[in-house]
RNA sequence: GCCGCGGUGGUGAAAUGGUAGACACAAGGGACUUAAAAUCCCUCGGCAGCAAUGCCAUGCGAGUUCGAGUCUCGCCCGCGGCACCA
């Protein structure tokens, strides 16, 4: 046989693979929808970080096609987008051409890699005919009230001179050209992604998904849910001396409405912030005798970038609203109002209640402003672990106790309690007698206890709660613990009562052993909060508030909101990070927006029998200065007549995003299998239900927050409409981990560290990629590329190409049955390994067996073309090669048919499991011997067969066994 | 700061709580060769030892366990995402 030559077999197969439309077989029962994240084609072509994700895809795809399923691979282009209109703009070249030129060289490269894709499914979002559906789709969200037009203030970059949604700036640079990112306002559609807020999130855990938690708990970040209280406070003039009396007489509807997760510590809000955008400073600036201030600060505000904003995060600013007051409601209190760009406009209402003492950014602010903190919530701990669990079930008894932290009178040591009838180990406590003041019983305890008697009062600490079981007393006790520093005075002590000698044993303890000494969560915390001064933002204890204190966080946050909604001045309210999505841009190289400007009728949506609206040529891409799309310029196309009334209108000249074209390509392929997108929908839907959902979906991490977010969005919007049955689009999602330059670098022109896939396969074959990339490391993992690393692959090649003239040509029935055993191991390994995306554990398994066939002289046809098939997925056109020329050898019919219309081997179980093993022989958990043995080998034998071992013996001469571990067909371990 | 992921030889890495370093790269030595390439064989975590073997070793420190790379807690470092989210 022939040297092994990839260049050779790799394009014969490629066009044999394509005539023959192999992988179409559409009609068989059970089916797979492998998707890849299609590419952007752009004008640097392919490096070899892109296939990566696509050779799994391919992997799976043809290990599917193995086992008898129908499965649908295609491939496509995202090609809208500003680079390829930069790309435009520089070249004075039309943006299609440039599209068209790149996907060319995509292609071309692709296809060098032997690719399952069915190119008769081709698609690309800049077609008319694709994007038609596009703006099909964003027809019927306008015809459901989804897409809105907004005037708000949105991210302008003046060099680009466009508008940016927030998800389009890199550190408040805008993404594309680094230029500063200034606040504009301009006229947006936007996408009512809030209503799916909920159904996003809520289906995330539906068993329709199985993805990665990684990928999942990125998704519930970006949505960001959170349930609190919405609540007004009512503004008044600050002449107004005592708001308490004056509150029912005051005519005005001044409100600020706040949103809240911690109504719970309402008793503690000292001040109120507002955003620098909100309205209420306008509609009360004649009665801020300090609005010139605030007005500046505004303006400032108004034009920091985000990213000065995160420069300026340590440092909180703001403006005292003077003139002006805000009650607080269930204190009936009035306290000020500033207002601080730590408050964001776009979130909540705008506007929070501070609550310095339970508020990082709030302590913050007080501290510099010098404004009141009052505590409101005090520490609450709960005993999960042994000693001292809670009893589940059991009441609590609720007591006033005592601790006491003593310090020496000279050295600085603390006196610790080890108690002796538990596993207790506190400070000082106890509870007070009747009639005692804390301070009184904690003096007390600490005499009873210790003995010691002379006692300075260094500081009485915060109140902390504690319910755990109290074992002496056998009940759950709620101690509620009044807590004291003392220092002695001197080391004066009384003898102590037997009882309390019984009980525990005193301990002097350096500051560095108490944490570790200390037994119960309440008492280390204390310890450890000692010297610190900060803000409590943990559930606990409500004091200080009224009728709540003495509830805990969660009870108090429910009766506060209902004290709130039964007065009528506040509700639930469920709030969401995520925002509508900002779905126009003032550019060119885009989805036209489907939308007529009629005077008589408004914003009225393009009949769908118009669609597409073409995106029409036009002489410079170049955005207006006004911030308009170039499209405004072209009278001829935005002048139009109304579809209502008839009458003179004009076209929307904002196009979509890029993410708009990719929102719904999954559906594309399905739909290109059958016409060229054809009205109407109905269609489509027996393919959709045929096809749906994708089964798996590979791509990028970076890429899968928010594309995978208004893919879904898009998808349940489809399902509502009855368009598709699936709830969600991809049952299953895998990012891909990126590849990286050999120098570890992210591979960049800038870098020098671009390795093209082309010198790639070129100088190894498009197999020995395939397998390098797959065998380098955990699929998912980031790594970096390695050229020599390839080599090794490419040998691997080459071992299995050379194992074709060890074939047994005779007929003989002599098994093999070491190899038989390794076969079916590695059978059974590669099938769950493919399953489990584990492609570099499969892949050295192969390489494993391989090693074991090249000692062989003979092997026998039969455990070769089981190998060649599990193979095949990763290295197909050898694969092929090797399988096509067995019918030289062979007379089988089988042989004359492509590899790939065979049928992927199930391993047999009766080699799964191996007759003799070494069983291995511990003592005391460190291994000493390995002895060959059967598999099935009784504990009795196991035992006798260890104990006679010389190198365990030389371990357990002469010492008592205390005990035998053993572990069935696996190892013996001696505890002496 | 918060959320997530990770830390194992010279390198990429493997290891249902059960022989740490499979498989591969690189390196060194050898065989074949006039020579080179290719191929094949050997060595390849550290320390001690001629060896048998022993001890140490999976970022650091504790803990659970007969037994921990794997589980628990605390810390250090690296990467990714989000960023004043009330």
């Amino acid at each position: 046989m022939e040297n092994y030559d990839p260049k050779k077999i790799e394009s014969k197969w490629q066009e044999k693979w394509l005539e023959s439309g192999i992988y179409k077989n559409y009609d068989r029962e059970k089916k797979f929808y492998a998707l890849d994240m299609f590419p952007y084609p752009s004008g640097v072509g392919l490096h070899v970080g892109h296939p990566k994700g696509y050779i799994a895809t391919d992997v799976s795809a043809r290990f599917k096609m193995l086992q008898g399923y129908s499965v649908l691979h295609p491939m496509g282009w995202d090609a809208f987008g500003l680079p390829a209109e930069n790309y435009a703009i520089k070249n004075k070249i039309h943006p299609k051409i440039a599209v068209d030129q790149n996907i060319a060289t995509f292609k071309k490269q692709l296809e060098k890699f032997g690719f399952t894709y069915d190119w008769d499914r081709e698609i690309n979002t800049t077609d008319p005919n694709y994007y038609k559906w596009t703006q099909w789709i964003f027809l019927k969200m306008f015809e459901k009230g989804l897409a809105y037009e907004a005037e708000e203030p949105i991210n302008w970059c003046p060099t680009c001179k466009t508008g940016l949604a927030l998800e389009d700036l890199e550190k408040g640079l805008c993404e594309r050209c680094g230029t500063q990112v200034v606040k504009k306002k301009l006229r947006q559609w936007v996408l009512k992604m809030t209503d799916y807020a909920d159904r996003l999130l809520d289906d995330l855990d539906s068993e329709d998904l199985d993805w990665e938690e990684l990928i999942k708990e990125q998704q519930r970040n970006w949505i960001g849910r959170s349930e609190g209280v919405q609540f007004e406070l009512r503004v008044i003039p600050a002449s107004e001396p005592e708001s308490k009396e004056i509150l029912n007489q005051v005519q005005n509807d001044n409100f600020i409405e706040v949103y809240t997760t911690r109504l719970d510590t309402v008793f503690g809000m000292t001040y109120v912030v507002v955003a620098p955008e909100h309205p209420i400073i306008e509609k009360l600036k004649d009665e801020i005798e300090n609005y010139s201030e605030v007005e500046k600060y505004q303006i400032g505000a108004q034009n920091k970038t985000d990213l000065e904003r995160t420069e300026l995060q340590k440092e909180k600013t703001g403006v005292e609203l003077k003139g002006i007051k805000v009650i607080n409601p269930f204190t009936k209190e009035d306290i000020p109002l500033f207002v601080a760009d730590y408050v964001l406009g776009f979130y909540g209402t705008g506007a929070v209640m501070a609550v310095p003492a339970h508020d990082e950014r709030d302590w913050e602010f007080a501290k510099k402003y010098d404004l009141p903190i009052k505590k409101v919530i005090e520490p609450c701990f709960w005993q999960l672990t042994e000693p001292g669990k809670i009893k589940e079930g059991e009441p609590f008894v609720e007591r006033d106790a005592i601790l006491a932290i003593v310090k020496h009178w000279k050295k600085d040591e603390y006196l610790g309690l080890k108690w002796k009838k538990v596993a207790w180990q506190t400070f000082i406590t106890g509870g007070p007698e009747e009639g005692q003041t804390p301070e009184e019983g904690a003096r007390m305890e600490v005499l009873e206890e210790t003995g010691y008697r002379n006692l300075k009062l260094l500081r009485k600490l915060s109140m902390v709660h504690s319910q755990f079981y109290h074992v002496p007393k056998k009940v759950n006790r709620f101690a509620h613990f009044h807590s004291f520093l003392f220092q002695l005075e001197n080391g004066e002590q009384e003898t102590i009562s037997e009882k309390e000698q019984e009980n525990h044993e005193i301990v002097w303890l350096s500051k560095k052993e108490v944490s570790k000494f200390l037994t119960p969560d309440s008492q280390k915390y204390i310890w450890e909060n000692l010297e610190k001064e900060n803000a409590y933002t943990e559930d606990g204890i409500l004091v200080d508030s009224e009728n709540f204190s003495g509830l805990d966080s969660q009870q108090a946050r429910a009766k506060m909101t209902e004290w709130l909604e039964k007065e009528g001045i506040g509700k639930k309210k469920v709030n969401y990070k995520m925002r509508d999505w900002v779905f126009s841009r003032q550019r060119y190289w885009g989805e036209p927006i489907p939308i007529i400007h009629c005077e008589k009728c408004g914003t009225v949506g393009v009949p769908e029998e118009q669609l597409p609206v073409r995106l029409p040529d036009v002489e410079s891409y170049e955005p207006t200065d006004t911030g308009e799309s170039p499209l405004a310029k072209i009278t001829d196309w935005v002048n139009t007549t109304c579809p209502k009334c008839g009458g003179l209108a004009k076209r929307e000249t904002n196009t979509m995003p890029q993410w708009a074209g990719s929102s719904w390509y999954y559906l594309a392929y399905i739909m290109r299998g059958i016409s060229n997108f054809q009205f109407p929908i109905s269609k489509y839907k027996e393919a959709f239900d045929t096809w749906l959902p994708v089964d798996l979906y590979v791509g990028g991490a970076e890429h899968a927050a928010r594309h995978l977010l208004y893919a879904r969005f898009w998808h349940k919007f489809l399902y509502d409409l009855g368009v598709v049955h699936t709830k969600e689009p991809f049952k299953k999602f895998i990012h891909v981990g990126l590849i990286n330059g050999e120098d570890g670098r992210k591979m960049s022109k800038r870098w020098g560290n671009v390795i093209n896939p082309d010198d790639v396969i070129e100088e190894f074959g498009a197999d020995a990629m395939r397998i390098y990339e797959m065998f380098m490391g955990p699929f998912t993992q980031n790594i970096s590329w390695s050229t020599a690393g390839v080599s090794g692959t490419r040998r691997f090649l080459e071992k299995v190409w050379r194992l074709n003239s060890k074939i047994q040509t005779t007929n003989s029935k002599i098994q093999n049955y070491k190899i038989l055993y390794l076969l079916h191991k590695t059978i059974k390994k590669v099938t769950d390994d493919i399953e489990n995306f584990r492609f570099n554990t499969a892949i050295s398994a192969m390489m494993i067996l391989v090693n074991e066939l090249e000692k062989e002289e003979k092997i026998s046809v039969a455990d070769y073309e089981k190998f060649l098939i599990i193979l095949s997925p990763f290295a197909p056109h050898i694969a092929e090669e090797i399988w096509s020329k067995f019918s030289d050898k062979f007379d089988d019919e089988k042989y004359r048919r492509s590899i790939f219309l065979q049928k992927w081997p199930e391993p047999d179980e009766k080699y799964l499991k191996d007759e003799k093993i070494n069983l291995v022989v511990q003592v005391n958990g460190k291994v000493r011997d390995s002895i060959k043995t059967n598999a099935d080998i009784s504990e009795e034998e196991a035992r006798d067969l260890a104990l006679q071992s010389e190198k365990v013996k030389k371990f357990t001469d002469g010492q008592a066994i205390k005990k035998i571990i053993f572990v069935k067909s696996k190892l013996i371990n001696i505890v002496i």
